[in-house]
DNA sequence: CGATCATGCAACTGGTGGGTTGCAGTCGGT
DNA sequence: ACCGACTGCAACCCACCAGTTGCATGATCG
């Protein structure tokens, strides 16, 4: 996990893993159980749960003879905190080239 | 612009257009100065451009006969406030259930 | 200890999106 | 007014990915 920027945005530029993700958001769910109530296939959840793995956004819980996954808050915090720095730096630095150029 | 989550992430997952971002942060530049100093063509950037404007991620400023873009820190700060509520509340969702569980 | 239910693996399909090339239009400076 | 440079549009190609079906495996509850 820990991939890169794009990576892991890459990993929420879908609705169904964002479906997911909000769903594991409530509590915890195994694949089966995302697949009833979800409108696609068992195979199609699993694969976006090993994506959403992948990169750290959802952990596994075996529990029993399922498997269940949550979402992990502070995986997102995580990211909030680098997007916010990036904004604020490229919006700063735009302040700043404002600045000196109103000085002449 | 404005759209749902996961097409604005969906516009973040994608290395090309993440270098493009990360350089109009720094400087406004054109699509053709931006084809200069990447490997892939102009008509791409282009592209790439089109995209991140739809999300509201870059800004077109007409310049001369020249198009410049410039990234939007705002819109990433906001995405930051957004991601950042969504993380925490999965977490506490999570911690007021260990603590209910944790009465008995 | 057996039947069941959930997961895992493999092969296939369709669609979408990133990339390219070529050309037409248009604006600007000398 | 012309030449050069930048943009926009269109058609095309290719790779990757979401989704499906089918089957094998395996752990667990009764």
């Amino acid at each position: 996990m820990n991939q890169s920027l794009p990576q892991v945005f890459a990993a929420l530029g879908d609705e169904t893993r964002w479906d997911i993700l909000t769903r594991l958001g409530a509590r915890e769910l195994s694949a089966s159980a995302l697949a009833t109530e979800l409108p696609v296939s068992r195979q199609a959840i699993a694969k976006h749960l090993a994506a959403l793995a992948e990169v750290g956004l959802v952990e596994a819980i075996p529990s029993g003879r399922e498997i269940r996954y949550r979402a992990i808050g502070a995986r997102l915090s995580g990211l909030a905190t680098e997007l916010d720095r990036l904004g604020t730096q490229w919006d700063s630095r735009l302040a700043r080239i404002k600045t000196i150029a109103e000085r002449f």
